[in-house]
DNA sequence: AATGAATGAGGTTTCATTCAT
DNA sequence: GATGAATGAAACCTCATTCAT
């Protein structure tokens, strides 16, 4: 029988203020990606969260910042995983573009978060500092993840050399697909059906054996 | 030696009051791409087109049924024309979806137009109705189109029998994914740049090849 | 008989239109004076102009530029008419005195725009640069214009040698004092009663004989 | 030897609690000063005080309540002091009034207290409770007491007979002249140097001489 | 028909005050 | 008693839409 740890203590007040940043992040990028970003209301991400308009802002000093802590929350953070795996893999280079690609579907590209990426190229001309955010924190390094993943391949002899930035493209093209396709479904009766899984290892089966190198 | 038509005599304000309904779309056009249809103010538009907010909405009622006149004159109408080709070509499919494909790349994917199919992803939910709109009037059709013709390629032979969603969805992924690149490298320091021509043909290429019959 | 000139078929919209920054300023100052800068309610302004609050936006922009506009309105103009005796006056500097301060006090003094002149220290920590844009508009003006006086009176041997910002300070102590004893008997039952034109009379006449040369 | 009275014993928690009243005075009085009332919010008062807001409201349960303590505490005690003074003197009147103007500048117009006594003319609008509270505890207090020692000095033939509202007033007059000075100076580049010491006593010289009788 | 002045609902953000811990 | 999380009434400002001229 032990003790009760300070942790297993916290109720009431503490416990739901342990809480808020995540809940407000979940309303957020509900939000957000229902709406985007002009069409949410504070309030309204607030309400979700099951707090009042002074409390969002008792931990997010304004819209703005609101949408940075989700993109970092929910994007940052996973890119760093990814990024992480890339630093430790030993194994052949089109593996690991596999486990990459899985790894960020997971984390990701299988969520509402990744309706993000879609939502700032619609959003950019009202928030432009906003959309500036985004590619340095975001796009940028994914970029340059990707392409030392390409760039390890050639070095190993593994990938025939090529055009790296096609292949990035390539990497990226069916993400934007996915994720309209999935909106557009939410929103009105969806002429198409999509099964994500599905495309997304077709996707990547013919990326990769478009890229290895052939007797 | 003939009679001048009514259409020669129109000048001045006339000639004006003529265009100005093609002069606002334009300007509608060009802001709903820039910043969103949320982000666009009614006035501005006006503005860009040099009329005032009054005569904008002698021409169209609300920012709703600009919209609507917007994704009309760009989408509708050439959709229609690419619906045309369909109804008269007499040729081989895969030279018929060339043709449509680059009718259509012709007409609105090398347009601002072509942002519209990404706007209404994240305005869908603060617009409802007009997602909507845009469902029956853009998507449905070119769907139906798009389905006909991989139909027509079955039933003569041209195609092997395969999954026709699937065709729809890739002859659409290209496009989304050469929208939201153009608008990201317009608004900032782009990591990506794209050769929208080179890509689209490429696209057209694999997909026209992957569907054809083979001995 | 004469035919209307142009500003007498002024009448409805275009007629309030003109008169509209007028009315709004008038407002402003009212309540400026009433309650403050930080206590005034930019939708209080409108409606005591009888006008709604996106109206007063459309003339002013803010409410900085609205206090801006009244600080330009009733101070900046009339210090350029005290500047302008100035530099036309051609007598005895005593005199020149006489009537700058009789002309500051009938354009200024006796009305609410000299509050104006206190407001700006109570809500100084709150409003920084519109404390700035006071002084640069109408404090540093002022102490220029009566250091000139004085410097006159001095090189014409009217004046005796004298320390020149004392004199300056001398002639701005009494404003002070008229425009809070104004303010409180306003407020509440008030302990003072001010006769403020016997009293800004006498300390000129101190203030005249002080600095004058004697045999 | 003595034993250590109760006072010496109160330490740690005992002696800050002892003091956070006159240390949340003191920071309010700091930031009405800088502020002004309806600038200075509450958090931050209690911040400068080094305590949170909850303890702030425990000892004084609104902002009304906090503005009539650091009144009752900086000016209140003083006006005290100096009608003490009053009653207790027995010398000739034209000494009682050096004394007592030393008095109350040493206790009141060398500090920011003195701020208070502009700061209500701006705030008064908005507070007219307090205004009102300030008229009653502070103002008509010192303008009695004023009264009675000029009356004082009529009846002991010190005096000439006077109009005793003029001598109030000009008692009075100066004090506003070096507050709002200070005032301006400390916020933005100050067209005026004041030396508030040599000011304040040149312009009690000059009262106390022209009330004196004369042979 | 064209203009742009006017409206007011609604959006973001602030802050005095309360109260559970 | 002390804390600071939570509240919600306003405050400033925007902008789609109307309508007198």
């Amino acid at each position: 029988m032990t003790a009760p740890t300070s942790e297993l203590v916290i109720k009431g007040h503490q416990r739901r203020k342990a809480e808020r940043p995540q809940e407000l992040l979940e309303a957020a990028l509900d939000l957000f990606v229902e709406k985007g970003l002009n069409g949410t209301r504070t309030e309204e991400v607030a309400r979700l969260a099951g707090v009042s308009k002074g409390t969002l802002y008792r931990y997010y000093p304004s819209k703005d910042a609101l949408f940075k802590a989700v993109v970092r929350h929910y994007l940052t953070a996973a890119m760093d995983e990814v990024a992480g795996i890339l630093d430790q893999y030993e194994g052949p280079t089109p593996q690991l573009l596999q486990v990459l690609a899985q790894t960020w579907w997971r984390l990701v590209g299988d969520s509402k978060a990744s309706f993000l990426f879609v939502l700032i190229a619609t959003e950019a001309g009202t928030y432009p500092e906003l959309a500036q955010f985004y590619m340095d924190e975001v796009m940028m390094p994914g970029h340059l993840l990707l392409q030392k993943v390409v760039q390890r391949g050639i070095d190993r002899g593994e990938f025939h050399t090529t055009d790296i930035t096609s292949v990035v493209q390539a990497l990226i093209a069916p993400i934007y697909f996915v994720v309209i396709t999935r909106k557009c479904a939410q929103v009105c009766s969806a002429p198409i059906t999509l099964q994500p899984d599905k495309f997304i290892a077709t996707q990547i089966e013919l990326l990769t054996r478009g890229l290895e190198t052939r007797p």
